[in-house]
RNA sequence: GGUGAGGUGGCUGAGUCCGGUCGAAAGCGCACGACUCGAAAUCGUGUGAACGCUCUGCGUUCCGUGGGUUCGAAUCCCACCCUCACCGCCA
């Protein structure tokens, strides 16, 4: 949510920002009402005073044992008109919220302006993009071939965009998430964190999913439960409703948890293999800063996740995401991009966001300030997947593969594989 | 699923029977000041949140949520949600 008083201050900054990520604020209608709010707020308020003031007058009467009769009166025939005031006043509050609710965030002024992922702006690459002297498989024919991957059994069980893995290669998918989070909690100081799978619609409501992504999420039919399709959701949702001491700053949780999407409106895309599942496991980074680090934090939570790629020896590019394909609630985004050689192009395996107080604002997670004891003030959210365990485990098989269709296992994985040096073929 | 208890400020916790200076005692925490070479301890003062406006001030809303009664509701009535304890069932 945009702070409502940027917006009153200087509305033109926000419609012109916004419009750089492809956004057209509904201008006119948000001054329509916004002036009808106020009127009606000002002429409420002085109502409920005037109620109040009378109601006091009262009890202060009867306590001395006076008439009260014309007090009260003259308080009741306020009654209809107040009712009615109030009544209208949070129908147009609510319109004004409703309305907000809806708007994305504003693009960092680093951001660079474009319309789509055409415009991200290169930042660096790291690795060397392998060769191969024999042709290359992509991980779907590597995993079929090794008998270890079967998108068949899965769509017989649930439906298309699921897998089934089995022995050393779901091994390996999960040695990849206990490396993951022993690297993120024992070297960059996350605390490991352990939350629920499914949230209700304020957590969604609190880091941006929802009202407008609601067609992307699962929901449970009877609770209204969501399945979360990032441990985003519950991780940050931890501190919704919360004054944190600003000396608790900064806050970082590493989650592992499956995130789960419906994939709306992208049927055609990824139809093949692991990139796009309905189903897929996910070490998420989460940091609670204060406003004034979070731009430091998010190169610093962006080199964590990049860590892994280095400790992995996957080769892989960072891209600043463009104005126009900023996710709705992030003021500023690095994709990690890692190669995939079966593609011979870089794919996102990491999104690493700044929110500023756009998530903190919805979700009233704020943090006082020591010395101001007058004052809180919303604290700034990030989060990046540290990473995309699916989407690495595709590029450790496509990477690592040999011309004999076995998969070399990356060295600082071995230890979580008993001493494993390479995947091959089941019996 | 059954029975019972309960949801109050950053936290703990009174107030609810008997509606009226109760946005709310007390304690903790925090801030400032005094004492001190400095600190701890102690003492003093202050300290809920959100919002509005004609913003050194004035006002409004909020005691789980939503309705109702009333001139007036933390307090009375109704519905719902959640938490805890015990019993039953169960991974």
């Amino acid at each position: 949510m945009l702070d409502t008083q940027l917006l009153r201050k200087d509305i033109d900054t926000v419609v012109e920002r916004l419009r750089a990520r492809g956004f057209e604020f509904e201008l006119d209608r948000y001054q329509d009402v916004e002036v009808r709010r106020k009127a009606l707020q000002v002429a409420t308020q002085a109502l409920q005073n005037e109620r109040n003031t009378s109601s006091r007058a009262i009890g202060q009467a009867k306590s001395r044992g006076e008439d009260a009769s014309a007090l009260l009166k003259k308080v009741g025939e306020l009654g209809d008109e107040l009712k009615r005031n109030e009544q209208e006043l949070s129908a147009l509050q609510e319109e004004l919220s409703d309305l907000v609710s809806g708007v994305p965030n504003l693009p960092h002024p680093s951001v660079p302006v474009g319309n789509n992922e055409n415009d991200n702006e290169f930042i660096r690459a790291w690795g060397e993009i392998p060769e191969y002297d024999f042709p290359v498989r992509d991980h779907v024919e590597i995993g079929q071939n090794l008998g270890a991957m079967d998108f068949d059994a899965a769509a017989k069980i649930t439906g298309s965009r699921f897998v089934v893995m089995r022995g050393p290669l779901a091994k390996l998918h999960r040695a990849l998430i206990q490396y993951m989070l022993d690297v993120h909690t024992t070297e960059h100081a996350y605390l490991e964190t352990y939350v629920p799978y499914l949230v209700n619609s304020d957590s969604l409501f609190g880091t941006g999913q929802l009202p407008k992504f609601a067609e992307d999420q699962f929901v449970t039919r009877e609770e209204n439960w969501y399945l979360i399709p990032t441990a985003e959701v519950p991780v940050t949702n931890l501190f919704r409703d919360q004054i944190l001491d600003a000396d608790d700053l900064p806050i970082k949780h590493v989650a592992h948890t499956p995130c789960f999407r419906r994939e709306a409106g992208s049927y055609g895309k990824d139809t093949r293999g692991m990139i796009r599942q309905h189903q897929f496991e996910k070490v998420e980074l989460v940091q609670i800063v204060h406003p004034d680090d979070s731009y430091a934090a998010l190169e610093e939570l962006t080199g964590n996740a990049e860590t892994i790629l280095q400790r992995l020896e996957l080769p892989y590019r960072v891209v600043s995401l463009s104005t126009g394909d900023l996710g709705f609630s992030s003021a500023k985004t690095y994709d990690l991009e890692v190669w995939l050689p079966s593609q011979q192009r870089y794919r996102e395996i990491s999104s690493c966001s700044n929110f500023e107080g756009f998530q903190a604002r919805r979700m009233r997670a704020r943090f006082r300030v020591a010395g101001d004891r007058k004052n809180t003030a919303p604290v700034h959210t990030l989060n990046g997947s540290g990473l995309a365990v699916g989407r690495t485990l595709v590029a450790v098989m496509e990477n690592y593969q040999n011309a004999d269709g076995n998969i070399s296992i990356p060295e600082v994985l071995r230890p979580y594989m008993g001493g494993l040096e390479a995947i091959e073929t089941l019996v």
